[in-house]
DNA sequence: CTGAAAGCGCTTACAG
DNA sequence: CTGAAAGCGCTTACAG
């Protein structure tokens, strides 16, 4: 009938059971390991599936089932990428998704990976497509209003990793306060700097919100002059650092002892656009960041920053939908632990990592 | 009859259709714009799938149409992470899975990721599940052999990342010849190093293989003398470019003049233990990677690589993956060409990239 | 231990 | 234009 036949018709489990000379039922069972099948009958199923190279299929068994054994995953896909280095940011979205994808393994879960354009149309749409091939939700970006988030997590349980926790959905993420907190404590105590900007990441990105609300608290307390403002939004992009520092600089302005970056790209793009006109840092002006990316530790000078347990939010992220799965309730938030990562770019020399032991310390570190 | 009790019925097309009081055929099609439904019957429809919060199960949508609109990515998880950068080498995986989810996205596919360890047990039944949740399968690793691969094609079609077309198996990849060729025309005719060696990846990596194979026969011709053997096996990690090289020197062995590794990973090894030992790069040896991953620039001496075009690579994958669904036949294999990045670390000093033109050279590489 | 049968939630000829 | 019904390929009570 249709204008292609098929190359081959892919066996069932009724070839294979006819094969066998068994039922469906029998094939099913000793495919799944349920029940007690004699082992005659056993083996002749074994014999058929392997003769017939059979597979199951998987959406039979998980409309039989109502389990797919798998979890969705969405982030928002960016625009251009100018500086090289910008790829490494696409590391922070990986190595979440490792961690989920370890997490997932270990239920026997795969991961399904979806993106969703800037300005894709009808955002909640795909997103309910790709909510009905998994068995639960796990948004990198913030995509969905809260509303829309209720809806969805009527059918399959929600975590996000940006935002807040809502009353329908799960949220897991570092512990920004802590971050910023030991940041300034350094730069504003130990090293003395007086005068310290925060250049902001994505103007409506809730961590953003957070290290920028942080921020001012606590530099504030410890005493220093903070610049903030419409002149230090930066978007998380090394881009966006760069043209801030260059605006900031074209205008005149009198540029912070330390400036304190919403994430390790944005540090990067800082740190170009100064360099750029001679201003040297530490000595100059100190810059740190957040996250600490691998690409950190070669920035010169290396790169302070707040280290997040990157892998363990994706394993966290998986770990708390899976607990969510069939059970409503429970937790509605997770914080991690971050870790401050002191390197050169706030004024310190050579000195050591801080901290829980880790891996050995690249010999680049040292 | 459960423990516990579902939290909330998920509606299904049959609940809408009540509530709209239509059939279940109509609500289908207004849903997937099938057929002419009256505009009062849409309105009713759309009116009770918007009140009941109703997604279609994807499951039962494949089943029904014989197509899931998902592709499986599988991959082998690696052991330690030895060098805090080799988390870097995720980023080769990452980038193909980036360019492979972007093709999907075209065709309406998610893209499914599943990962096998090292020494998992019954990697086929895994890979049996995991080719029974998709519509096509990407295997990134070698990870069966061709009789198990020809058994799963008749399932699924398959595309290999690693590896050589098979009968039944399409496979992509980069034109390592031309790479290794174009390196060796440099070091040994351009910079006139006349002994030379290959520290090679994966001992069974088809790539590996080509490499080493192309090397022998142009470094030969191009009348170098050449270091291979047991003595330079690698495993394509920078531990592994590390220990090669440690090893070599404390059996007091002679180095070459200049050593082309396998991939950017066993070369940033390489360069970390020769740095140890007080050898300098390029001046005492020369050192060339291969892939150009974002730190390749980063390292110092910068890397002197072939670039091979990753994203490319994985949106090549899928699409010749899908134009395989369906139908028989076609093309079995696709080489992508690649371009030999010149940099410091072979001799050369502070030379731009030659080749076309991309995205604007980063401040750090002028 | 095993089989016949129902059911999972969709899509789509087939009639009307 | 619309509905009743079959069918997609599994799993699993329920009888035997």
């Amino acid at each position: 009938m249709a204008g292609v036949r098929r190359a081959k018709a892919i066996p069932t489990i009724y070839d294979v059971a006819s094969r066998a000379g068994v039922s469906i039922a029998s094939v099913s069972r000793v495919l799944n390991g349920q029940g007690s099948p004699k082992a005659e009958t056993r083996k002749k199923v074994l014999r058929a599936v392997r003769a017939l190279s059979f597979v199951p299929d998987g959406a039979a068994r998980a409309l039989s089932n109502n389990l797919k054994e798998v979890v969705a995953v969405v982030f928002r896909r960016g625009g251009e990428v100018a500086f090289e280095d910008e790829e490494e940011s696409l590391l922070f979205l990986d190595v979440i998704n490792r961690g989920i994808e370890i997490a997932a393994q270990r239920r026997g879960f795969d991961v399904l990976i979806s993106s969703v354009g800037t300005n894709d149309e009808n955002v909640p749409a795909r997103l309910a497509a790709i909510a009905g091939k998994a068995d639960g939700l796990i948004l990198h970006d913030q995509m969905l209003s809260e509303p829309e988030i209720a809806r969805l997590a009527d059918v399959v349980p929600i975590v996000t990793l940006a935002g807040r926790p809502t009353p329908k959905s799960i949220n897991v993420r570092c512990d920004n306060g802590s971050g910023i907190r030991a940041l300034i404590h350094h730069l504003v105590i130990e090293h003395g700097y007086r005068n310290i900007a925060y250049l902001s990441g994505g103007a409506d990105s809730p961590d953003n919100l957070a290290r920028a609300r942080v921020f001012e608290t606590e530099a504030f307390a410890a005493g220093a002059q903070i610049q903030v403002g419409p002149a230090w939004q930066g978007d998380y992009s090394a881009v966006g650092g760069a043209n801030v520092i260059a605006s900031l600089l074209d205008s005149g302005r009198d540029l912070p002892r330390a400036i304190v970056c919403a994430n390790d790209q944005t540090a990067l793009g800082a740190m170009h656009a100064l360099a750029r006109r001679g201003i040297k840092v530490p000595d100059d002006v100190a810059v740190t960041g957040f996250d600490d990316v691998p690409v950190a530790r070669h920035l010169h000078p290396p790169l302070t920053t707040v280290r997040q347990p990157i892998k363990e939010l994706g394993v966290t992220a998986f770990d708390v939908l899976y607990s969510r799965m069939g059970t409503a309730g429970g937790q509605h938030e997770v914080v991690l632990p971050v870790q401050l990562i002191i390197r050169e770019s706030c004024g310190c020399s050579h000195r050591p990592v801080v901290g829980p032991s880790r891996a050995p310390v690249a010999s680049s570190e040292t």
